[in-house]
DNA sequence: TATTTGTTTTAGATTAACCTAAATACGAGG
DNA sequence: CCTCGTATTTAGGTTAATCTAAAACAAATA
């Protein structure tokens, strides 16, 4: 069986691979917390156990067996955290850490009861999406909420879960998957977003924004003629 | 905070400490099965962090520190068994191993929902009891079903979890905490014992036997002229 | 009391995952 | 097209947890 740290970077590049193109040594390294040649030393063991190929200086990139675990390890962690929210209580802003330890040693048992207990879900408090038992994810189309236009409606879809401050202040403001929200004005110089949520305005960082993810983008005039046709681009 | 591996030691020491009275090294190797030889230096590692004492060549013993610890994630195993079985739809021989992996990494705030869900519950499914929040563990007078004697009645108060065929063979028997049953006999030269479930009986070998922990005993004699006084013996 | 037997400890090695410091390779800008 | 800065790898070291083999000890037995 694989180590948790082996987990750990099989998941990180994953998720290095989907957000940037080319996943660095240093882009691993920066996010797990360890130093650039702790990762080198690590690639070369995971591309011995055919895991993933590592180009020296090129970076590296998932097999499909490498895929296929992150995807489980993914899976384990959204699965938990939906749980924690759903069965005991926990707030959206406490599950990460717990799933990140109990990621790597509940057995498919548990994942699959889990699962079984949810109604077999397909994403997570935060929006993000459940790797179905097959392993299988839709593909998003969603993009950031700071690369929106200024009057563009959209839903949101996903929110990052990884700083829980974070997350307690999108609560507050409601900026949760599924609520809708209009850019109103984008400040010059990668100045804070006007948005308007409900019936209420925020203004919020370039930063924060480019942790929240928005899905059904259309413009409000197109869509005032016809909806449908705007929604279904 | 300390290793899993420490854990582990700190749980062995316990319960042997429980089980016989001094703790040696190669009783500690065998339960965790690992070598004397690594025994012997994390002894001196739980030493040095005044988790236990080590007497060299005389065994160890948990420090008030160390009980504490071991109890800790004691009541984290069990609260995860009965959770598992009550929540999630475990049979009772699946639990432990699960347990045996979660208990190291569930952190305080878990360990406390689950045990709310389960309404402070006081034992696990095998009837081995829960440590309360503070870490109390009321003594059991319990003895094994092995050193009753003929004759004798008897309540099950709980069963070892550590072997999963075992557990379904019991489960079968019914020999399950809180069961009643009666020794009807004790074969000589450490043979089977007979004993009565119910209105079925059962040849039980003393292995078996010794992993079942019996209180309430009473004689059924004594019970037909007075079961109140019987019973409070 | 001397010896034997079994337990425990010491010595020394291994493996995984990390580190720092030094060397090397890549690619962008002059 | 060369050079320079940054990214990456190599070299070598550390720590925790394990092992085997050998030495030391304790306790029972002759």
């Amino acid at each position: 069986m694989l180590s948790q740290s082996m987990e750990d970077y099989l998941k990180a590049i994953y998720k290095l691979r989907h957000a940037d193109q080319r996943v660095s040594t240093n882009a691993i390294a920066e996010n797990l917390g360890v130093s650039p040649a702790s990762v080198t030393s690590m690639l070369k063991q995971l591309a011995s156990l055919e895991l993933i190929i590592h180009t020296p200086y090129q970076g590296a990139e998932l097999t499909d067996l490498g895929n296929r675990v992150a995807l489980e390890v993914i899976r384990h962690h959204r699965l938990i955290e939906l749980y924690l929210t759903e069965f005991l209580g926990y707030r959206w802003d406490q599950v990460h850490d717990e799933a990140e330890r109990l990621e790597h040693v509940i057995s498919e048992e548990m994942e699959d009861r889990m699962d079984q207990a949810l109604g077999r879900p397909t994403s997570d408090p935060h929006g993000d999406p459940i790797p179905s038992r097959d392993l299988v994810l839709p593909p998003s189309d969603a993009i950031m909420l700071s690369e929106l236009s200024p009057g563009q409606q959209a839903t949101i879809q996903r929110v990052s879960d990884r700083d829980s401050e974070m997350l307690r202040y999108l609560k507050r403001l409601e900026l949760v998957p599924s609520a809708q929200l209009i850019l109103i004005e984008k400040s010059p110089f990668s100045g804070p977003l006007l948005i308007q949520v409900g019936s209420v305005q925020h203004s919020i960082g370039l930063e924060l924004a480019s942790n929240i993810y928005v899905s059904n983008i259309h413009d409000p005039h197109a869509a005032l003629g016809d909806g449908a046709i705007a929604r279904a681009e």
